[in-house]
DNA sequence: TGACAAACGCAACTCAGTTGCGTTACGATG
DNA sequence: CATCGTAACGCAACTGAGTTGCGTTTGTCA
């Protein structure tokens, strides 16, 4: 947790008072290095720190994304995961069976260039991209 | 529609019937090339057939994914959306101003290695990917 | 034409996320 | 250290996408 120190500038700047809950928060994504649900969120903050509203947590979330803390991605259903958003660019890979989700770094420059190359013909300007792979983990297949 | 006789002998080999609901979801499945929502399947039904229950639609959708003739992306939101499965292999761009979709070819060779590469290192079997582009469409930027 | 299974509609439900509103508490200022 | 404004909070009620159970309707085949 040694990032923390930055982070809590970053909230100052942004009149962001550090409360219990908002620091326990921030705490839980530095245990974790892959995303993570609300649910999962509010289930660790509940387990290790103490009650905490949903609506708080929803809230919470929405704010750090806001000001670039955390970011979020989509893996297939449809809840929103959230990850902490100062991690190297990277993409997941996400078994269908366990559901247990894997970070991997990319080559993406020959993608990039593809893509751009694609994209460029409609007159379209990517802004982002999401890449997920599904398939089966080392446990389960 | 001229590929819906064969999707029709299709529906026999699994023994589905061919119900008017069933032959008039098909029918908007070839009207459109790109992603369709429940919620756009359902609206355009009632428009142009007749009233339909929404749970009717998630089953019909349900049955014709599973015997392949319409696969599901996701593109961003937390709705599942439908296409034609036949159609060639692509990927989408998904405006973020006004939500229009436009289908893109890739040369995925170069994407597949690294991929490939890269999952390998964890022992990971991929099965399928997902890869969308956020930006700004012609219209919008 | 009758029978049987597939398909259907309806109502009630789940699950993720959102909104409104009244209350609590952080932290800047005096 | 007291106080005061606003950020943060909890609660309850809501939305929107999708699901389930069950009783009824309708294709299809003999």
């Amino acid at each position: 947790m040694e990032h923390s120190e930055e982070i809590f500038t970053i909230l100052k700047v942004h009149h962001l008072r550090l409360t219990k809950t908002r620091k326990a928060l921030i705490g839980i994504f530095f245990l974790h290095e892959t995303p993570l649900s609300a649910r999962d969120i509010l289930r660790e903050l509940c387990e290790v720190h103490r009650a905490v509203n949903k609506t708080t947590v929803y809230r919470e979330l929405e704010r750090l994304q806001k000001i670039g803390i955390i970011g979020t991605v989509r893996l297939g259903d449809r809840k929103q995961y959230y990850e902490l958003a100062a991690r190297e660019h990277h993409h997941h890979l996400v078994c269908l069976k366990c559901e247990k989700v894997e970070n991997i770094m990319l080559d993406e420059k020959k993608l990039k260039e593809e893509a751009k190359r694609a994209a460029a013909v409609k007159n379209f300007l990517t802004l982002r991209h999401s890449l997920e792979f599904f398939g089966l983990c080392k446990m389960c297949n």
